[in-house]
DNA sequence: GTACGATTCAAACAAACGTTTGATGGAGGC
DNA sequence: GCCTCCATCAAACGTTTGTTTGAATCGTAC
């Protein structure tokens, strides 16, 4: 057996059944049963579950996110600044290869990662975010300058959960709403995700005095 | 002690940790030692943890759904068609007022239900989502008569997406991007979400060449 | 061939889990 | 009084969990 071979095999097993079944309901026994390894091999290799977790989610995150920048760089060197659509591009389209072309379940592995409560977890998730939200919100708000940075923020965490629910729902969609709304290629999904996107982003800003504090006319309780 | 009040108690309980640790890191001892009731009350009352999992999620997602249903009813006998504006703030108004000024945790608990392999509860969800999708889909198509479908279809989950998730991430949110973009109110909430919707789902069709890759479902129209 | 570090293995560990049990308490009908 | 129904309780059940252990095995340099 190829050294650094039972690790890679642990890794694909884990991120498989972690995505399907969640974290806490994938043993480390259904791990390296699937993955055709020692039990102990887990804990030799990455120390805990834990760590494992970790392992699972930083081999993918970290690439997705480099190439994310990469594209973005090549784009603000050739036209300054980008059009929008173009930035769009540069954020969805790394992630959608992955989906549709590699692993369909990576974006549930995301969900996955949203509810789980280790503070240790989210704090890694929020530091190799970080600098994509900067990089790209800058990007939007060169392309979309009549928003202010309050907007930019939220319209940016929109785009990520319309891009991130979507892609978690696709493998479901032909089981809840039939075959004829399946999506089958990358072309396809960002043909319809981008036209929404950019027309979401460049909307009007948000009225002013909305923007103000406790404005209680909702008649309410 | 009054009679039904240990029920609803676990229920409350249950709610708040769910959310926040997941369905399997929050066990039943954490559970019952949090309302104050003895461990054997859950499977008492409930019968087991999955059936408490389906009672936390029904008591919420019944009522919520009915209220949007209730005011597109409203909406649609007093003008025809309504505008896109109103449809988009009569489903999102509902969940929107439940997490900003009741439990802001109901949301997160959406996300844990979508990651769960739970057969039995991905069959209710979308038992109970299928009346509103149908009915929101069809007042969004007449609002926006030049998209098909297909196009409503994806919309309507990028809708779902952008809301749930910015929902999920509104108590994060001064944690990980300061406190300059905390929301306080439905009505601010409101003010960002609404304009990137309907701008969103107004935008331009589908070019037809990338929609019709293997099902030409009739493109003239 | 021998020695040695790295890896794999079967077995066992304590802890935590969901669930079940049988006893206990109290309220209402007869 | 007595009985019945419903709810609560402490205790225990059998599994499953992540982790640890110590021996066996592999690859490789000497």
């Amino acid at each position: 057996m190829p050294p650094g071979d039972t690790k890679e095999k642990i890794l694909d097993e884990a991120e498989r059944l972690f995505a399907d079944h969640g974290f806490s309901d994938t043993s480390l026994r259904d791990i390296t049963a699937g993955a055709g390894v020692n039990l102990a091999a887990v804990n030799y290799h990455f120390g805990s579950k834990e760590e494992l977790i970790k392992a699972v989610f930083e081999r993918r995150v970290g690439p997705l996110n480099r190439q994310r920048l990469e594209i973005l760089d090549r784009l603000e060197t050739s036209s300054e600044p980008p059009a929008l659509a173009e930035v769009v591009d540069a954020f969805i389209d790394p992630p959608l290869r992955i989906c549709c072309e590699g692993s369909p379940i990576f974006m549930r592995l995301f969900g996955q990662t949203y509810s789980h409560p280790d503070a240790n977890l989210t704090r890694i998730m929020v530091e190799q975010f970080r600098e994509v939200a900067f990089r790209f919100g800058r990007a939007i708000h060169r392309a979309v300058p009549h928003l202010d940075e309050h907007d930019v923020f939220w319209r940016l965490v929109f785009m990520v959960g319309s891009m991130a629910h979507s892609l978690a729902l696709t493998e479901m969609v032909p089981k809840i709403a039939g075959e004829q709304h399946r999506i089958e290629s990358v072309e396809e999904f960002k043909a319809h995700l981008i036209p929404f996107l950019v027309a979401g982003l460049s909307a009007p800003a948000t009225p002013r005095q909305a923007s103000a504090k406790t404005t209680d006319r909702g008649g309410n309780r």
